[in-house]
DNA sequence: CAATGTAATGTAACCGGTTACATAAACACA
DNA sequence: TGTGTTTATGTAACCGGTTACATTACATTG
């Protein structure tokens, strides 16, 4: 391995002479500078990031704890906040906690540990609770954002999307709105929910629970639960899917059932992933900035990392549309 | 912060003795090793794992290329990876490429300079080969291989898989088959564009280039790719897409012409992502083992590492399954 | 000319672990 | 009791950069 003392002496300068010919060249004399570059390619020397980091005390990589990369909406909140990270020359070390929280515990502890600077959360649970007594590391909750957070977050306001979702059915004549929920204890999930309630109270309605299905964002617990919905006497005339995923899930089922979507039943997701305007009909939704959600939580983790003063208690709301598609139609 | 010298004076004995009894505690007396042991919880001591690393030179860390993370198949080689790695104490690293070849060889870079042991690409393109003279850095080249790969791979044996397609299709009676393609340069599409030939040409069939379509794996590029076909006056009546992604455009462009799949045309994708079971009609396609290729690819990049003698030339071919479903019928 | 300032470079401490080697104490055996 | 062996612990070098401080040479100024 050649290091920068090889260096030094095949230029015959100090190594500290190499240092600064590499990090502030305007502080070296030409011809010194010359001659140590020259080394530098004779050599064939990289410096060794293992003792840069050492010494300073930055790793300049960032954790990033995913509930499941299979999500398309996640791969695109990954997408942004690896652009994002790769433009302020941060890497990102990525883990798939598929929602367990021993293991984003442990991946917590790479900040802990000095192995990454910060840690970008995307689902509502605080990975370092029990630390006690020492101080907090940067962390950023997105997407899915705890309550309370100990931490800066950003979000979409759940509960207004849904509002307007179910207000686009309402306003179609649907009166019995089946709803396909998230896993429950899921902030998200309660604010979609109170944000559908929101809808129906202000149109006068009152909601029927017995139309509320557990489900868990992919797409076979969609075709389950709206499955449990057309084997009732009642079936309702519309379904809101938490995300398109469940909401492809219950559009198979419905189609399996010999029915048509929208003409026999509407059918309204969340997420506007890349299949919701390819699949048939195509996907009634809310659209969100998944890649900004990256971004901005890649700028506020820098931000408490560089600490700049007022980055530790913000708290974005990040803006959705309703995109209205073929899958919902005038209830029948 | 607190560190081991910390925790030695806290205990009163030398930091060799902390260290011994974190690493090897069989080794230190059970008094001594109590006192440390309480020292360390006292302290609220983790070991600094720069430090470690450095000390080391052994960083644990692996980088992953991947050209889109967005493409649901690629999101379980990842998952495979990620879990595979993690099993062995590992942590990736990922770079959503682009294929882009700066950006690759930038986090290429992060291996030479120590900043991870090894590199897992996705994709038909060496970063190291501007390398001269120095040692080839840990690599191995998984999904799509280059021909003349300097390292160990992983792929699928995509001219077979092609060829089961296009049988499976001629078997349905269709003789004028279009083909959407992946984006030109890459082996992957021609072994599958040779694994298509293969059959046509054991039909005793002449294969018709003005049906082949360029495609990028993208729903937008096979929608529009089916609409030329679909354009012509003698359009094909079965489409062959290289991936579901664009099979999923391709069906959907279908249907927006006032045609249906199967009856007025068959539609064959590659990979069986999650979704290509849950849409309308769902697709005969390829299912390929995706996430062990990510444990294929830890697994024989760990070998390197470690350097095992027989692990640089091994090439592994992962086993494939035509899937028929309601995609594809027989010709009319 | 002496005093002072400035530019270029060198020396060595430092980051926080790990571990080879040294040392000391306890024990075994003749 | 003396010698050799084992066990437990300490000392300090080391990994490869960065950088405060020291040193040197030379220019500027009164």
């Amino acid at each position: 391995m050649t290091n920068i003392r090889k260096v030094a002496e095949l230029a015959d300068v100090s190594v500290a002479t190499v240092s600064r010919t590499l990090k502030t060249p305007d502080i070296v004399s030409p011809e010194t500078r010359d001659r140590v570059l020259a080394a530098v390619e004779k050599a064939g020397y990289r410096p060794n990031m293992m003792a840069v980091q050492f010494r300073s005390q930055r790793t300049r990589n960032l954790v990033v704890l995913v509930p499941t990369i299979a999500n398309t909406f996640f791969a695109r909140v990954i997408g942004g906040i690896q652009e994002a990270a790769q433009r302020r020359g941060y890497g990102i070390l990525l883990c798939n906690t598929l929602g367990d929280e021993r293991t984003e515990r442990a991946y917590a502890g790479m900040v802990s540990t000095r192995q990454a600077d910060g840690l970008i959360q995307l689902r509502a649970y605080d990975p370092f609770t029990t630390l006690n007594g020492q101080e907090r590391p940067p962390m950023v909750n997105v997407c899915e954002v705890l309550d309370e957070a100990p931490c800066p977050t950003v979000k979409l306001d759940n509960r207004a999307a849904a509002r307007a979702v179910t207000e686009h059915l309402l306003s179609l004549g649907h009166h019995r709105i089946g709803m396909i929920k998230g896993p429950r204890n899921s902030p998200l999930t309660r604010d979609r929910l109170l944000g559908f309630q929101d809808a129906l109270a202000a149109a006068g309605l009152t909601p029927d629970k017995s139309l509320w299905c557990p489900g868990d964002f992919t797409p076979p617990s969609g075709h389950r639960a709206a499955g449990d919905l057309l084997a009732r006497t009642d079936p309702p005339t519309a379904i809101f899917c938490e995300n398109d995923e469940m909401a492809m899930g219950a559009m198979r089922r419905i189609k399996e059932a010999g029915l048509r979507v929208p003409e026999d039943i509407s059918v309204a997701g969340f997420d506007d992933i890349a299949f919701a305007s390819y699949c048939a009909p195509s996907l009634t939704t809310i659209a969100q900035p998944a890649e900004d959600f990256g971004h901005e939580a890649v700028s506020l983790l820098l931000d408490i990392i560089d600490d700049r003063d007022d980055a530790a208690d913000q708290h974005r709301i990040m803006p959705f549309e309703l995109v209205v598609r073929e899958s919902t139609g005038l209830a029948v």
